[in-house]
DNA sequence: TAGACAGGAA
DNA sequence: TGAAATCCTGTCTA
């Protein structure tokens, strides 16, 4: 505690830092293990911690008293006991309550207190979820077809439960990570993946559970899922968003790992293989006919001697597949994902379905070791055109969000930026289909929608990826594809309502590190506020979709349109200069 | 027998 | 808040 602090916490759970304090960047790293930014206005970055925030600082080993002394070294201010001892209480619940096998294979409820374990026995939502018999001790009898269920509704009432109960065997598969690839170069895990492998699987300890795995974009996910199976050891089931996603973790099971082609299956709506390692869509599991019928290929879960469930992207994993996974709590999983955020706020049901945060890094972290590209973000602040002004003015919340976004102003801006960047590779994104239409046609760029015939894209991938297309336009296909060529710059032009994650994924694009180190460029296009109202309808969702970034510690730098005008007549001759010499 | 395409789902 | 993308299946065509 010391007025010079960076830090204040108040009691009503919201801590506010200072961005221009020295200390900021270490002081954020502790942060961001056991709180949410919520704002960051200039100058301070607005934190709140969260029960779920806490849990999975609980859960990844993080003690309250550490957090607490983080705190106090930090603060400006006492800590409010009341936060104090919150921070106690949240930190400590996970573990209060756990899940524990008896000799005969069934699930016991155990608690750390006798009173919260008869409390817990008498609620009667918890009721149906519990046997009468057999009658422990100390403990209750667990339903354990409602393992989930049951671990959901704990969650949800305070006491997230440590699950220890173990897991079914699975078949055995002899598997192991190459130490080469095919082209004889060699192939280890880095050490951040060995860490994520080993903090979701420590040992082959039931304490090594299931839990989330979250890393950037381009820092090897896949890999570490591979580390885990080659781990675990045991026939296992792969879940994807996509098939070109699926695909692509077939070719690296086959490049990386000691799998030959026929271990390998696809269960797609294509290939209906199940083999020891088999790969399908999160789709497929959630197909019927219409709403009335049955789930048709949902026992693909149940029927099968899996030893290990990987969920990708688990942040996409829709809602019926939760329902599932409810259901196979006694296969070990592991949730692979850039970002543990969901819009649709079912942050509670990955942690108490798929697991706690194992391991978590910040983005900006993995600069230093090279594994991903340094970036810049920029937000261009643009002046709405003024014959749409008046319209602006008129439109419904919905409508002012759609003009902002679709201002033809930005036009001229993308222009400038493009002739910044004359010798990079750029990605134009947007959401609207109209926009794009007429941005690609102005620039002569090719575009890419979800209407774009795979041959299509993959030749512009290609005419991208080997310098013959300098600007690609794309919409929200940009989102999913996995096949989506790097590049060194984008230019975002528009977005969904204030979407974290969407920003997330679109920075992705140019994480991958350059070969000649350079620095990647991340451009987003924000119509300006005007006259009284400060800001407009899309810069309150730019902000928001800001947030994961700037706590990944990638500030966003202002910049208006006008300056980028100047700035680029300064620029040009010398691009010019360089290209002339270089001929 | 492959591919193209429409329809429904979430 | 709404638009767009994806997938799976079934049917039609060559």
């Amino acid at each position: 505690m010391n007025p010079d602090n960076p830090l204040i916490v108040q009691s009503d759970r919201s801590i506010i830092l200072e961005a221009d304090h020295p200390r900021f960047e270490e002081v954020r790293d502790r942060l961001m293990l056991f709180a949410e930014l919520e704002k960051s206005p200039e100058h301070i970055h607005m934190y709140r911690i969260t029960a779920l925030s806490l849990w999975n600082a609980g859960a990844s080993g993080a003690e309250a008293e550490e957090i607490l002394e983080f705190l106090d070294s930090a603060s400006k201010y006492p800590v409010p006991p009341n936060i104090a001892k919150e921070i106690t209480d949240a930190v400590t619940s996970y573990g209060r309550v756990e899940l524990v096998s008896d000799e005969d294979g069934g699930i016991v409820l155990v608690a750390d207190e006798e009173e919260l374990l008869e409390h817990l026995g008498q609620l009667s939502h918890l009721e149906e979820f519990l046997l009468q018999e057999p009658e422990y001790e100390n403990g209750l009898a667990v339903r354990p077809e409602c393992r989930g269920q049951l671990k959901l509704a704990l969650a949800k009432i305070g006491y997230p439960a440590r699950d220890l109960a173990g897991y079914q065997e699975g078949k055995n598969l002899d598997v192991g990570l190459r130490d080469s690839l095919g082209d004889g170069s060699p192939f280890a895990l880095r050490c951040y993946q060995q860490d994520a492998v080993d903090a979701f699987y420590a040992g082959g300890s039931a304490h090594g559970g299931s839990g989330v795995v979250v890393l950037p974009c381009g820092a090897g996910k896949t890999i570490v899922g591979m580390g885990a199976l080659a781990a675990v050891g045991k026939q296992t089931l792969i879940l994807t968003t996509n098939v070109t996603a699926l695909r692509q973790w077939r070719r690296e099971l086959l490049d990386k790992t000691t799998l030959t082609e026929d271990q390998v299956g696809e269960y797609s709506g294509e290939v209906k293989q199940i083999r020891p390692v088999t790969l399908s869509t999160y789709q497929m599991l959630t197909y019927r006919k219409s709403k009335m019928d049955d789930f048709e290929h949902f026992k693909l879960f149940f029927e099968n001697p899996w030893g290990l469930i990987i969920y990708d992207e688990v942040h996409l994993l829709p809602a019926p597949v939760f329902r599932f996974t409810a259901e196979i709590q006694a296969t070990r999983r592991i949730g692979l994902t850039a970002t543990l955020i969901r819009e649709d706020g079912k942050e509670t049901e990955v942690f108490s379905l798929i697991g706690p945060r194992k391991y978590d890094v910040p983005w900006r972290s993995l600069e230093g070791g090279g594994w991903i590209a340094n970036a810049e973000c920029v937000e261009v602040r643009v002046e709405l055109v003024p014959g749409l002004k008046e319209d602006y003015q008129l439109a419904g919340r919905r409508g002012k969000f759609r003009i902002a976004s679709e201002n033809p102003a930005k036009m001229e801006v993308i222009k400038n930026l493009i002739r910044r960047h004359a010798t990079d590779h750029i990605l134009v994104l947007g959401q609207y289909l109209d926009q794009l239409d007429l941005v690609a046609e102005a620039l002569g760029a090719p575009l890419i929608t979800g209407k774009t015939p795979q041959q299509t894209r993959d030749e512009l991938y290609e005419g991208f990826r080997n310098g013959e297309i300098q600007t690609l336009v794309v919409s929200k296909v940009g989102n999913f594809a996995v096949d989506l060529p790097d590049a060194n710059v984008a230019i975002q032009i528009s977005g969904t309502f204030g979407s974290r994650q969407e920003e997330a994924q679109r920075l992705g694009r140019i994480l991958r590190p350059k070969q000649d180190a350079g620095c990647a460029v991340f451009y987003s296009l924000v119509t300006r506020g005007s006259g009284i109202a400060a800001s407009s309808r899309e810069q309150e969702f730019a902000e928001k979709r800001q947030l994961f970034l700037t706590e990944q510690g990638y500030p966003y730098r202002i910049m208006e349109a006008e300056e980028l005008v100047e700035t680029v007549t300064e620029v040009e001759p010398e691009r010019e200069k360089e290209g002339a010499q270089e001929t």
